[in-house]
DNA sequence: CGGGCAGTGAAAT
DNA sequence: TCACTGCCCG
C-alpha cells in the first residue's frame, strides 16, 4: 500500500511500455502482490486451510511470463514488520480473522460468492506460503530474496547495487525509497508502465523539477504514509504545496499548526522524524555482504542500534536464513514446508544444490558456461516439447546477440541489443522503438552487476541445500525452538494460522470433492492446463479461470481444450496455438522468425501502440474474446498476434513461409505510415480498417462484437480524443480489437496490411 | 458560481 | 478504481 493518489499525481510522466521492452534485464518484482493476487483467487481454500498448490500454481504462471517476454524476474518477499507497523499489523489480523469467520458462515450459508467476497479480505500471506513459492522458485532458477522486513526498501537496495535493472510493483512507496525504474499496472499480455525519477522533473501535474529525494519523501509522509498517518485533510498537493512555500518539514508543521484549520498532534514533528528515518535506514539484506545494512549508509551522527522502530538488528547467519526463506522471519523458527515429508524436503534439497547453476538466466557468463539440467524446468513443465523456450532465452548477452545477428541476416531490421539497459534513456525517442540506441553502462558496473547477480544466488543455493537438510532434521523436534528469540503479540497471532497451514493440507485436499460438482474434473483440468503448457499472458488468464469461482470461462475452456499462447521471447510478435502439442513445436520452431520482425523500427512504432491498445482490451475484454475463440478456434490468438506483430508472422501452420514476405509489404506500408502518422491517431484508422475488411465479413461472428455501423461513433470518438493521450485511446481500440477477434484465423499479413493501409488513410484525413 | 481538492460509497477485479 | 458529494477558495 503506498502513498494514495500518488500515481495520479504522477501520471504525466507514466509511459506506457511493455513488458518485452525489459527484455534481458533483471527486475525485481514486489513478491507480496503476486502473492496476495494469487491468494485471492484461491481466498476459499486458504481460509479452509487447504493447500496452496494453485495459488503457488498462479504466482509461477506470473514469473513464467515475464520469462517469456525475455525479462529476468527477481523476487523480494516481504519479511517481518516494522515495529512501527506492528500494531497497525495487529489490527488487521484482527479484521482478517473476523472477515474469515463471517466468510466461512457465508460459505456454511451457502453463498459462495459472497463468501468470496468475505474471505479475500481475510487473506493473510504468511511466510509458509511466500515459501512454498519459493520451492518452486528454486525448481526453476529463479532468483529470490526474502527481505528481513519490508519488500520496498530490499527492491530499492537492489537497484541500486545494480542486481536489477527495475522494478515491478504496484507499491507507490517505491518511488518514496528512492526507486530510479518502477514498473506498474502490467496486465496479462505484457503492457505496463514504467515511472522513471528522472522524468519527475517533466510532471505535469506538480512541479518536481529540481526536486530532491528528500523532498519528495517529506511531502509523502506529510501526506500520510505507512509509518505517519498523514494530517487529516491534508491531500497529497497541498503537502506539495506546503513544502514549497516552506521548504522544510518543519516549518510546514508550523505553519500548518499556526493555521488552525488542521489538527496535529503535539509530537507530529518528532513521529515526523521517526518516519524519514525509517525510510532511511531500514534494514534491508545486502546479498553480497550477506547481512544486513541499513538502507542508506547512515551518517556517523545517527546510530542506528537506538532506533528500534527501523527493525532489529539480525545476525547474519540468520540474516542469511530468513532471506533464503529457510526461516521464518516473524518467529525465527524453520519453516516447514507443507505436504511435504521431511525426507522428501531433503531429497530436493540435495538435488537442487546441484541444478542449481542450471539457471541460465541469472546470465553470468558463469551460469551460461555451466551444464544445464533442463531436467527440473521440463518437469515443471509437465513434459512439454516447448519447455526450452525458458532455456533458450538469452540472458546472457552473448546467446542475444547470436540470435540477432542470424536474424539481421534474413531481415532489415535493426537488431535490439538485450543489454542492460541505463535509467537513462533518450527521452526523445519513443520507447516503443526497439532500435534506440542503448547507453551502455561502463563495463566495470556491468560486470559488477553481473558477478553481483550470480553471487547471491549461488550462495542462496548452496546455504538453501544444507539449511533445507538441516531444516528437515529439526523440524520434527523443534518447532518451538526459537520462538523465545523474538516474542511478540504479533508472532503469537500468527501461529494458529501457521498451524493450520501446516497441519491442515493432508486432509483439506479430500473436501475438493465438493467443488468438483460445480466444476467438472478439477484435476483433469489441471492435468490438461499442464500438459498444454500455458504460457505467458493466456496462462496468466487461464490460472484465474480455474478458480472455483469463475464460472463462466469454465464452459469455454473445457469445451475447447486449452490453447497456448506462445510469445516469442523476443521481439513483439507473439505466435499462438491451440494447445496441440504439434501446434507448439510448430511455434517455437516459428518463434525466431517472429521475433525478428518486430524489430523493424518503422512498424514498431506503429504497431506498438497498436499492440499496447490492443492488449490493454484484450485483457478487459478477455472473458468474451477468450470464449469466441474456443467457440470459433483460436480467434483471439490471431487477432493478438495480429496486433502484436503487424509483420506477421502468424502461427497458423500454413503460413509460417509467407511471413518474410508479408513482412516486407506491410514493413513497406507502414513506413509511409508510421513517420507521418501521429502516435494518438493510429489506432482509429485501425479500427476502421477491421470494419471495412471483407475477410471480416466473411469470418464467423460474435454478435457483441458485430462492428457498429455508424460512422459517427467513430467521429465521436475521434472528437473525444481530443488530447490524444494514449489513456483514451484505450477505450476505442476496444471495439477495434474486437474487430480482430472476428478476424480470427486470418492470415497475420493480411490483417497487418489493411490496417496499414487505413491508418494511413486515416492520417490524410 | 466554478474549480480544485479531499473524502465517501459502489462497482469491478 | 471510479463517480459522486461536500468543502473551501477566488
Amino acid at each position: 500500500m503506498g502513498i494514495q493518489g500518488l500515481l495520479p499525481l504522477l501520471k504525466s510522466i507514466q509511459k506506457p511500455t511493455e513488458l518485452k521492452k525489459y527484455k534481458g534485464e533483471t527486475l525485481g518484482v514486489d513478491g507480496y502482490g503476486w502473492l496476495h493476487r494469487g491468494a485471492i483467487s484461491c481466498a476459499i481454500e486458504l481460509a479452509e486451510g487447504k493447500p496452496t498448490r494453485k495459488y503457488v500454481h498462479y504466482v509461477m504462471n506470473r514469473v513464467r511470463m515475464m520469462q517469456h517476454f525475455g525479462v529476468n524476474p527477481y523476487i523480494v518477499f516481504d519479511g517481518d514488520f516494522l515495529p512501527s507497523k506492528a500494531g497497525e499489523e495487529a489490527h488487521r489480523a484482527k479484521r482478517r480473522e473476523e472477515s474469515k469467520a463471517s466468510g466461512l458462515a457465508l460459505l456454511k450459508a451457502g453463498k459462495p460468492s459472497l463468501a468470496h467476497r468475505e474471505l479475500q479480505k481475510a487473506i493473510d500471506i504468511t511466510p509458509e506460503m511466500a515459501r512454498a513459492v519459493i520451492e518452486e522458485l528454486k525448481k526453476v532458477g529463479v532468483p529470490y530474496i526474502v527481505a528481513p522486513y519490508e519488500a520496498d526498501p530490499q527492491l530499492v537496495y537492489l537497484e541500486r547495487e545494480g542486481i536489477i535493472n527495475g522494478i515491478l510493483s504496484e507499491d507507490s512507496d517505491l518511488l518514496v525509497f528512492g526507486a530510479k525504474r518502477l514498473i506498474t499496472k502490467l496486465e496479462q499480455h505484457g503492457a505496463c508502465i514504467e515511472i522513471n525519477r528522472r522524468d519527475f522533473g517533466a510532471c505535469r501535474e506538480i512541479s518536481l523539477t529540481g526536486w530532491s529525494d528528500e523532498q519528495f519523501r517529506h511531502m509523502a509522509i506529510l501526506h500520510g504514509c505507512d509509518y505517519l498517518e498523514g494530517i487529516k485533510a491534508l491531500g497529497l498537493k497541498t503537502a506539495y504545496r506546503m513544502l514549497r512555500k516552506h521548504k522544510t518539514p518543519e516549518k510546514v508543521v508550523k505553519m500548518l499548526q499556526f493555521d488552525g484549520k488542521y489538527r496535529i498532534p503535539s509530537d507530529y514533528l518528532q513521529l515526523f522524524h521517526q518516519a524519514e528515518l525509517t525510510f532511511l535506514y531500514q534494514r534491508v539484506y545486502c546479498p553480497k555482504a550477506k547481512a544486513l545494512v541499513s538502507f542508506n549508509t547512515p551518517p556517523s551522527d545517527i546510530d542506528t542500534g537506538a532506533m528500534a522502530f527501523i527493525g532489529g538488528l539480525v545476525e547474519p547467519e540468520m540474516a542469511q536464513r530468513i532471506a533464503n526463506g529457510c526461516v521464518n522471519p516473524m518467529t525465527k523458527e524453520d519453516i516447514v514446508v507443507a505436504g511435504q515429508s521431511p525426507d522428501a524436503r531433503k531429497r530436493r534439497a540435495s538435488s537442487i544444490v546441484g541444478p542449481r547453476p542450471q539457471a541460465p538466466r541469472l546470465g553470468t557468463q558463469t551460469r551460461a558456461a555451466v551444464p544445464t539440467p533442463t531436467k527440473p524446468i521440463d518437469s515443471y513443465f509437465n513434459g512439454n516439447s516447448r519447455i526450452p523456450l525458458g532455456n533458450m532465452d538469452p540472458n546472457c548477452f552473448s546467446v542475444d546477440a547470436q540470435r540477432t545477428a542470424s536474424m539481421t541476416d534474413n531481415g532489415q531490421r535493426p537488431i535490439v541489443f538485450p543489454l542492460p539497459r541505463p535509467y537513462i534513456e533518450d527521452e526523445a525517442l519513443p520507447p516503443s522503438r526497439l532500435s534506440r540506441p542503448y547507453t551502455n553502462q561502463p563495463l566495470n558496473s556491468r560486470s559488477q552487476t553481473l558477478r553481483r547477480r550470480t553471487e547471491p544466488i549461488s550462495n542462496l543455493l548452496l546455504d538453501d541445500g544444507t539449511t533445507l537438510g538441516s531444516t528437515s532434521r529439526r523440524e520434527t523436534v523443534n518447532i518451538t525452538r526459537d520462538a523465545g528469540r523474538q516474542s511478540s503479540s504479533r508472532l503469537t497471532a500468527r501461529s494458529p494460522k501457521k498451524a493450520r497451514l501446516c497441519n491442515d493440507v493432508g486432509p483439506e485436499s479430500v473436501n475438493n470433492n465438493e467443488r468438483s460438482k460445480f466444476f467438472p474434473g478439477p484435476v483433469k483440468k489441471e492435468s490438461k492446463r499442464r500438459n498444454s503448457y500455458l504460457m505467458s499472458d493466456d496462462s496468466v488468464e487461464e490460472a484465474m479461470r480455474e478458480l472455483p469461482d469463475i464460472d463462466s470461462w469454465h464452459s469455454a475452456k473445457s469445451a475447447k481444450g486449452i490453447m497456448v499462447f506462445k510469445e516469442s521471447p523476443e521481439k513483439d510478435g507473439l505466435s499462438i496455438s491451440k494447445d496441440d502439442d504439434e501446434h507448439d513445436v510448430r511455434n517455437t520452431a516459428s518463434a525466431p522468425m517472429t521475433g525478428k520482425l518486430p524489430s523493424a523500427t518503422p512498424l514498431r512504432s506503429a504497431i506498438g501502440r497498436f499492440t499496447f491498445n490492443q492488449s490493454q482490451q484484450s485483457s478487459r475484454t478477455t472473458p468474451s474474446s477468450t470464449i469466441s475463440s474456443s467457440s470459433t478456434s483460436s480467434t483471439p490468438m490471431s487477432s493478438m498476434t495480429s496486433s502484436t506483430m503487424p509483420s506477421t508472422n502468424k502461427s497458423t501452420p500454413a503460413t509460417p513461409l509467407m511471413t518474410p514476405l508479408q513482412r516486407l509489404g506491410s514493413q513497406a506500408l507502414n513506413r509511409v505510415k508510421g513517420p507521418a502518422t501521429p502516435s494518438f491517431t493510429a489506432p482509429r484508422p485501425a479500427k476502421r480498417i477491421s470494419k471495412g475488411r471483407k475477410s471480416l465479413d466473411n469470418l464467423p461472428v460474435n454478435a457483441s462484437f458485430v462492428p457498429l455501423p455508424p460512422v459517427d461513433l467513430e467521429e465521436v470518438e475521434s472528437l473525444h480524443q481530443t488530447g490524444g493521450s494514449e489513456d483514451m485511446i484505450i477505450p476505442d481500440s476496444e471495439s477495434e480489437e474486437a474487430d480482430n477477434g472476428l478476424v480470427g484465423q486470418e492470415n497475420m499479413g493480411k490483417v497487418a496490411r489493411p490496417r496499414t493501409v487505413d491508418l494511413s488513410r486515416f492520417l490524410y484525413s
